[in-house]
RNA sequence: GGCCCGUUCGUCUAAGGGUUAGGACACCACCCUUUCACGGUGGUGAUACGAGUUCGAAUCUCGUACGGGCUACCA
């Protein structure tokens, strides 16, 4: 069994890529990458009613900023295609058609109206499932209780109708999953699934199991909310391509909110979002926030969704995508889900942002700054500024408040956190403190840090006190880094500018 | 309700029969720093419960409880 490594993910376009999904991308990548294998996407679009526009597209966009692109899907090409669902149509009906004939699948005549009272009524007799299964489905309207030659003649006259599958009455279906080890299902407890529906298109059931088969699939690799489902999806494997033929299985644990399985109203609920990227509900109009736009840097987000139900067993928590292809192991990947924690997750990007070069975050802290009213200008300032502050910025926008300054004279500045201890001391402090930067042969953070004591000294004031009204003068505010720092970065003139026009703003 | 999966600090997790049950986030204290952070040191804090197997169980088995998922002509 030496088949080449062939995995996929199969998203269906209903709307934003959530923590979840682009999880099962990155455990899938992984998986590919790590065995020299390739990774596909697979648009699941069989339901023309849930159509999104822009929602396939968006997935891609995010694949693309995650960096886990993949090697075959409908933008990237490929021999297994076509990799949308929505063209494959033509290729299920057979496979559907071929059970019926095997005795594995029938035809189902009955309208949602009937399946509508055939729950109802069961409902009310409190029986346990309302299910259409082996116990009522000799009671419907279907090829196994239509009169000899009536199928035949409904489907001549084009009736709707859909293919279920015929669920056998005492039989165990069991498989190993890579993750949970063996899972087993009694079918006599699993119904009827509807294979392919009355507009002709496939279930995800049928549509799966074909896919994975025509691409080769060798590793299917999915969250855990499908595990009930599995049974059918293994029977059909058996009836229609073989068992030895069937990809390795493995279920996800799902990743949850402060309540179950995380859902986009969470985000909304408690201030983090859970979406990739920005996401536009183009029939509300609706936004829901991403990652990406929260200031989050893609191999951060990579990093914190990969340690979400996987470790290497060592206390690293910090890995780059290269490590974690060499690292990651379908066997270390946990059972139980997840709850995500916002704060953790900001911990890894305050780590990435610490961890990257400068050259890593110019693109993004420019474009931050120039979109926020600020003239950047050549990128020596700019990477010296970045250098200076990365250290303080958890998430990118804190690049906004720790560097604005130093790029734009402040328009405001905080006189009242300087006011109550200000006197004519000080004031003349800072006079003489400007003529002397402004004769200052040297111009560094030694220099500066020197005379501003020796001044101090001089003048007998504490240089403590005077180390706040210097900030509030050259930054504007009570924030930033270190005062000589600033100044240094700032230069000559600009210093003494900022404090010869702040100045008369302190009163005296 | 039925079926399936799961259960170690508040959260993410390590420890696959023998450890004072380890680390990280968060929290608290102290140090550094008279902006705010970073950083450093220390601290609070967990094996859901009950049986069994065993010389010995967080680790294996069973039961209970709790949590989650699924139960559509949606994926």
């Amino acid at each position: 069994m030496s088949k080449r490594v062939r995995v996929r993910f199969a998203p269906s376009p209903t709307g934003g890529l959530h923590l979840g999904g682009v999880r099962t991308v990155l455990y899938n990548y992984l998986f590919a990458k790590k065995h020299g294998g390739d990774f596909l996407v697979r648009i699941e679009d069989t339901d023309q009613s849930r159509y999104v526009p822009g929602a396939e597209e968006y997935i891609f966009d995010t694949l693309k900023w995650c960096g886990l692109e993949p090697d075959e899907s409908v933008q990237h090409g490929g021999k297994a295609g076509p990799y949308r669902q929505s063209e494959r149509k033509d290729k299920y009906r057979e496979y559907a058609e071929q059970l019926v004939k095997d005795g594995y699948a029938y035809y189902a005549f009955d309208t949602p109206g009937e399946l509508e009272k055939m729950r109802q009524d069961l409902k009310t007799e409190h029986h346990s499932s309302s299910q259409y299964d082996h116990t009522i489905r000799m009671k419907m309207k279907n090829s196994l209780t239509l009169a000899e030659g009536e199928t035949e003649k409904l489907l001549a006259a084009g009736t709707k109708h859909v293919i279920r599958i015929k669920m056998p009455e005492q039989e165990t279906v069991s498989f190993t999953d890579m993750i949970r080890g063996e899972v087993s299902f009694e079918t006599s407890l699993v119904d009827d699934k509807v294979l392919l529906k009355a507009d002709g298109m496939p279930t995800y059931h049928l549509a799966v199991v074909v896919d994975d088969h025509l691409m080769e699939i060798s590793h299917a690799f999915r969250g855990e909310e499908w595990l009930p489902s599995a049974p059918v999806h293994i029977l059909l494997w058996k009836y229609l391509f073989g068992l030895e033929n069937m990809p390795q299985w493995a279920h996800f644990p799902l990743i949850l909110g402060p309540t179950g399985k995380l859902s986009k109203r969470d985000g909304a609920k408690y201030g983090f979002p859970v979406f990739a990227m920005n996401w536009t509900d183009p029939k509300t109009g609706e936004l829901t926030e991403g990652f990406k736009e929260k200031g989050f840097l893609p191999e951060a987000f990579i990093n914190l969704l990969a340690l979400l139900g996987w470790n290497d067993g060592t206390e690293q928590e910090l890995f780059s995508k290269e490590e974690l292809v060499e690292k990651f192991s379908m066997e270390r990947v946990h059972s139980a889900g997840a709850k995500f924690d916002y704060e953790k997750a900001k911990w890894f990007n305050h780590e990435w942002i610490k961890k990257s070069g400068v050259q890593g975050l110019r693109f993004e802290v420019r474009s931050l700054l120039t979109k926020n009213g600020i003239t950047v200008g050549d990128d020596n300032l700019l990477d010296n500024v970045i250098e200076l502050v990365k250290d303080r910025c958890t998430l990118l926008p804190d690049f906004i408040q720790q560097s604005s300054f130093f790029f734009k004279t402040p328009e405001t500045w905080d006189t009242e956190s300087v006011k109550p201890k200000w006197n004519q001391d000080k004031k003349n402090f800072f006079v003489a403190y400007a003529e002397k930067m402004q004769s200052a042969g040297e111009w560094n953070v030694a220099a500066l840090e020197s005379s501003f004591k020796e001044l101090a000294v001089e003048k007998n004031i504490k240089p403590g006190e005077l180390q706040l009204p210097l900030r509030i003068m050259l930054v504007g505010g009570k924030f930033g880094p270190p005062v000589f720092h600033i100044a240094e970065l700032l230069g000559k003139e600009e210093s003494v500018r900022r404090i010869n026009l702040s100045l008369p703003l302190l009163g005296i």
